[in-house]
Order: structure tokens, then sequence, then C-alpha cells
RNA sequence: UCCUCAGUAGCUCAGUUGGUUAGAGCACCUGACUGUUAAUCAGGGGGUCCUAGGUUCAAGUCCUAGCUGGGGAGCCA
């Protein structure tokens, strides 16, 4: 017989109907005749409620059904007698899978703290929280292939492992074969790259964006995504040491093109949210962040604010309030200003464009004024910046005297610089922080909760 | 990395000014209950008080260091 799965037998249910289901008990109530099973098997929230008649099934059976337990169950689907479910399915048969020893088990039905659940990592995909959590987390990561698909975008693979250290955005992880007890020394004292796997030190990459402007200038519109690797000692619920990005680059578009792709983007994933996770938004909504639903409904139904890094000091400048950092042209914005902006000026998602060149990274495109340059921050309520991006700078001469200014390696950028030798364009494009994103579609804390292992400083668990 | 708070039963936490045998709720086990909904009711078992030093007649409680975790900041997505 064919097995059901429970989302499917919810959908559309037909009483009468003999079905086969298996999943994890999630709970059992036993009273004088009847014991009454909630089984789970990860395709939906919802529970489908098991009846049986203690007469009808041997005790050692019974006494191995506990949370935890996988079973597998054939029985009719009969409209349900108690309130709380519809149907329920009236057990003739079950097969006991795997035991769950109750005594050890560390999952309970009573709820368990984030910080617990996090020690119990491997376990913790059978709570409801993730269990919800991990199904909007792989209906995002659908969306925004079909976003891009269905505009025409390629998915581009950029590599993992990179020769480039002029990537410049942060510390990297080393990637090597050497010895570590035991390495080459050149005449010189330092470590002999030369007898190292790719002949040069190689490090995980932190961005795919530099490979992917290559792709976007022959293909017009890419995007990339995929894991990313920082290893920056930060320590908060934002930051992870490894983490997935998104990165679309797109030929002949310039920054409010950008822009209007940033905004559309986002809209459409909280669209796909809303219409596709509806049952998990509404759990987490319960149990979690009783504002999300209307905060995702909010930020679909209005329009983002776009305001110059020149407005926003100004904005923040004529705020009667002690900043702990000093806010001044030319300044990076810290935390507390973002927020102010966002979650108190505005009240709603704020693009902050046209920074100080000096704050930004080389390859952006500058602007007439000869101090500032075409950059975008995408910052959203709670989250802080979601989105960084720019329209990069197109013109060789400008962008070598950038990388000059700053004495970034230059002669290992030649093939970056080629693009602009042959045949260059304007061209934009952005990163979108994955897991930052299910952090705004769930109205979880915690960046380290959602992403099935996180890799933090000291911690590399599972 | 800096600031700050915390670590006591499987989980969440209480534990007074340092003072006899360290408590509660939930979970678990046993029993009761004619349809439950994190079922309910009664009973029971369960402790390296994070680790290592120190102060003291006496430390879960005070001091020092470390480890782990939370929150905030920086770096950023």
């Amino acid at each position: 017989m064919k097995r059901k799965r429970v989302k499917e037998l919810l959908a559309n249910p037909v009483t009468g109907e003999k079905v086969l289901v298996k999943g994890w008990v999630r709970t059992k109530r036993e009273i004088k005749n009847v014991a009454f099973v909630a089984l789970n098997d990860g395709s939906t929230i919802n529970n489908i409620q098991i009846v049986m008649e203690l007469s009808a099934f041997p005790a050692d059976l019974l006494k191995d059904i506990t949370t935890g337990a996988s079973i597998g169950v054939t029985g009719i689907l009969e409209p349900s007698q108690g309130k709380g479910q519809s149907v329920e399915i009236q057990a003739a048969e079950v097969i006991l899978y795997g035991r769950c020893d109750p005594e050890t088990y560390p999952l309970q039905k009573k709820g368990h703290s984030m910080e617990f659940l996090r020690e119990i990592a491997h376990l913790r995909f059978r709570t409801n929280t993730f269990g919800a959590v991990m199904r909007i987390r792989h209906a995002m990561a659908f969306g925004i292939h079909k976003y891009y698909n269905d505009r025409g975008f390629f998915y581009l693979h950029t590599p993992i492992i990179t020769g480039s250290d002029a990537e410049g955005a942060g510390e990297m992880f080393h990637v090597t074969t050497l010895d570590l007890n035991d390495l080459p020394h050149t005449k010189e004292g330092g470590v002999n790259f030369e007898d190292d796997f790719f002949g040069k030190p190689t490090n995980l990459t932190v961005s795919g964006q530099l490979n992917g402007e290559l792709g976007a200038l022959a293909l017009g519109e890419i995007y990339t995504f995929g894991p990313t690797f920082r290893a920056e000692n930060s320590n908060t619920p934002r930051h992870l040491a490894e983490f997935w990005m998104i990165e679309p680059e797109m030929a002949f578009w310039d920054l409010n093109d950008n822009m209007d792709l940033a905004e559309d983007f986002l809209k459409y994933l909280i669209k796909y949210a809303l219409d596709n996770c509806r049952e998990d938004l509404e759990f987490l909504n319960k149990m979690i962040d009783t504002a999300l639903i209307e905060r995702l409904e909010f930020v679909l139904a209005n329009s983002f604010v776009r305001l110059p890094y020149t407005e926003a000091i100004k904005i923040l400048e004529a705020v009667d309030r002690k900043w702990e950092y000093a806010v001044g042209w030319g300044r990076d914005l810290q935390a507390e200003h973002e927020r102010y902006l966002v979650e108190t000026h505005f009240k709603r998602p704020v693009i902050l464009t046209d920074y100080p060149k000096a704050i930004k990274a080389f390859y952006m495109k500058q602007n007439d004024d000869g101090l500032t340059v075409r950059a975008m921050d995408v910052l959203f309520p709670g989250i802080g910046e979601i989105i960084g991006g720019s329209q990069r700078e197109e013109e060789l001469d400008k962008l070598t005297a950038r990388i000059e200014e700053l004495k970034l390696p230059l002669k290992d950028l030649w093939w970056y610089l080629d693009t602009r030798k042959f045949g260059t364009a304007p061209h934009s494009g952005f990163g979108l922080g994955f897991e930052r994103l299910i952090l705004f579609m769930t109205g979880m804390s915690n960046i380290r909760d959602v992403i099935p292992f996180p890799r933090t400083p000291r911690n590399a668990e599972f």
C-alpha cells in the first residue's frame, strides 16, 4: 500500500478511505480504553491524530509508542469525534520502526528554549518551530531560483576556493593541504606555498561578486546562490562564519535599476512566503513573534524609502538625541543610526544610497562629485542591513586609480580589470544574506536558529 | 574582540544575612479515569549546585581565574 504524506491527507481528506502514514510520535494521550497519538511526518506543521483502541493492540507495542518513536499506521480515515481536528485515523495496524527511550530522549512535548535546542541541533528538526523554519527556508531558496529564472537570469556557480584575497570583505579561512606540523619554508623563512595544492595561498570565498561580474559582462543577467565564509570573530545573533548569499549582477543596469530589483525581489519573496507557507507562518506568528505576519504584509504593501546618505546625515543631525557614536558626514552609520531611520523616523525599509567613497569598497562607481559612490544598502526593521550593493565602476582608469589609492594588490586583479579593458559596460549588483532574509521571514531572533547547522567562533558541532 | 548578565534535577527556574537532610513546575515511572488536545488526578524515583583554586568553624551562596551560554557593541550579509 502506498504511503500518504500527512500534508496531502489533511489537504484532501477522503473519509472512509484506507490510508497508510509514517512518521514520528509527538505525543500520546492514553485514557481508559483508547490512546490518541499525534503523528508528524515533517511534510507539514500539522499532526494527524491516530486513534488506537487499547484492546486491539499488544501492551508491549502501546508501551513503545512514546514521544519521538517512529511508526507506520494503516487505518481508516474518519471524521473526528473530538474537537481540534476534523479527521483522524482509526488504526487497524501499527508498525514500530524505531523505539525512543523517553528517559533519555531530550525532546519533550513541552516547549524548549532555543539555547537548549541549539545544543541538540541534530534533533531540533523534530520540533514544530524548526520544522516550520526549515520548510520556510526551503521555500525561500526555491522562490529565489524561480524569481531569477522567470526573469531570464542565469544561475552562475562561482568558486568556493579562491586564490584572490582582494575581495575585501573580512578575514578569510585558509585552504591548504600542507602539513601544519611540518611546513615547507622558503629561503626567507616564510611558508613555501609552491608546495601547496594550488601552488599558492588559497582561501574560502567571502563573496562571489567579482566572479559574478565576469559572468554578467557576457551573459547579461546572472545570480549566484552559494555558501560564503568569514573568519571574523563575530559573536552576535546576526553573524555566522558560514552563511549563504544571493548575489545578482546585471550588465547595463544602473543604480536605480538595481534598487528596483532589490525591492521587487524582496517583496516577491515575502509574497511567496505568505502564499506558500501560510500554516508555518501562522504557527510562528502565534509562538515566536506575534507581529510577524503583520510586518510581512506591511513591508509588502509599502514602498521602500530611498534616501541619499547625505540626506540621512541631515536627518540624524537634526534629532535631539544623544548618540553613542557621533553623527557626521564621512562617518559610517552605526546600528543605532540605522535603527533610528528605519524604526523611528520612517517606520519602513530604507534604501540608503551614495555613501562617501572612503567607507565603501573599491569597486563601487564613483560619482561626479568626487566624494561619493553609487552604493545602496537596504535596511530592514529588526535586522539592519539585509542587502548591500552598488553600481560598479566600469571605467578602467578610475577603477585602477582607486585600487592603487587603497594599496590593494593590483596585479592579482588582472582578470577583473580585463573586463573594463575589453568591452566594458555599466553594471550593478547586490548581495542578500540568505539567513538574514530567513530571520525576517520567520520572526526568529538568532541567526543560529535559521540555518540547520550553524558555524560560529568556537562552534562547529554536528 | 570589548561591555554586561547568567550557569542548581532531563527541561524551565526558586534558593533569604554564609548555617541541619538543596526545593517547585513540567518531563519520566506506577496507578486511576468511557474521546483526549502541551489531557486531568494521586503516588514515586531522580542532584559532580559549570570547572579549578581560595576565604571561613561552616560555601549552592563570598573572592580569583577559566569554560560555556544569553543580550548589547564592533566587523558585516
